[in-house]
DNA sequence: GAAACATATTAGTGCTCACTTGTATAAGCT
DNA sequence: AGCTTATACAAGTGAGCACTAATATGTTTC
């Protein structure tokens, strides 16, 4: 079912508004989509902000009071970020620091250079 | 291009183990949140790539068919992402055609550089 | 080992959201 | 005028999600 539009594109006659578009790839799709519903959320954007300002790696402890949810909140949230490549981890003794990957930096400042200059 | 950067009035005698973040501008992040959140989802996103390819604006006619959700439901997803300010719409006899504004271009070519990037 | 701290995991729950169905508006066609 | 097509709007509903609370795991210090 790969090809489409074969059955009636010439000899109905039905003449269609403008070009039918190509398909979409489905791998990128997912990929963006992981990332973007990741992004999508007002704690885990603030999460991802406070932790890309920060220029040596933010623990969790920090972020717990800067965004007002639980403790637990915020482990799920830094979880799914992680798991959508946003960010990395290290654990150093009992606490864990979070830094910004490449997909993040060049997200936020291709959002950032959005807002600033608008057509 | 240096950001804002807004000084937290953390009034810190305490030892902590990073750190502390510094706030987030809420207007930005409620702009990005819109964008993010309105391309964060399956039939949206596969709207605005099938926007995007194809050069000449699409029809909702013809997206209605690709994305396989009924018609409301694209009409419904088109209006949301209009909003955020991710596609233009221009009415043309009874057709509308949609067209990719620069955010949408903008982020698309860098989750595309991105998935392209790394290994 | 026990207690205190730092983070993760599990279970449960209210709320948001994306869909479908039905209807409305508006433009072409006969 | 009616009929058909193209799109939007309104109401209702099921599923997923983001949270809290409770518990578990791991680390440091006594």
């Amino acid at each position: 079912m790969a090809e489409d539009a074969i059955t009636d594109g010439t000899t109905g006659g039905a003449e269609t508004c403008c070009t039918p578009p190509g398909d979409v790839d489905s791998d990128a799709m997912a990929t963006d989509l992981q990332v973007l519903t990741a992004m999508g959320n007002d704690t885990r954007y603030e999460l991802l902000r406070r932790i890309s300002n920060a220029d040596d790696g933010v623990c969790v402890c920090d972020l717990e009071a800067a965004v007002g949810v639980s403790q637990s909140a915020v482990s799920q949230a830094l979880s799914r970020l992680y798991t959508a490549g946003l960010v990395t981890r290290r654990k150093e003794g009992s606490w864990r620091y979070y830094e910004p990957t490449e997909t993040t930096a060049a997200l936020l400042e291709t959002l950032d250079e959005l807002r600033g200059a608008h057509e």
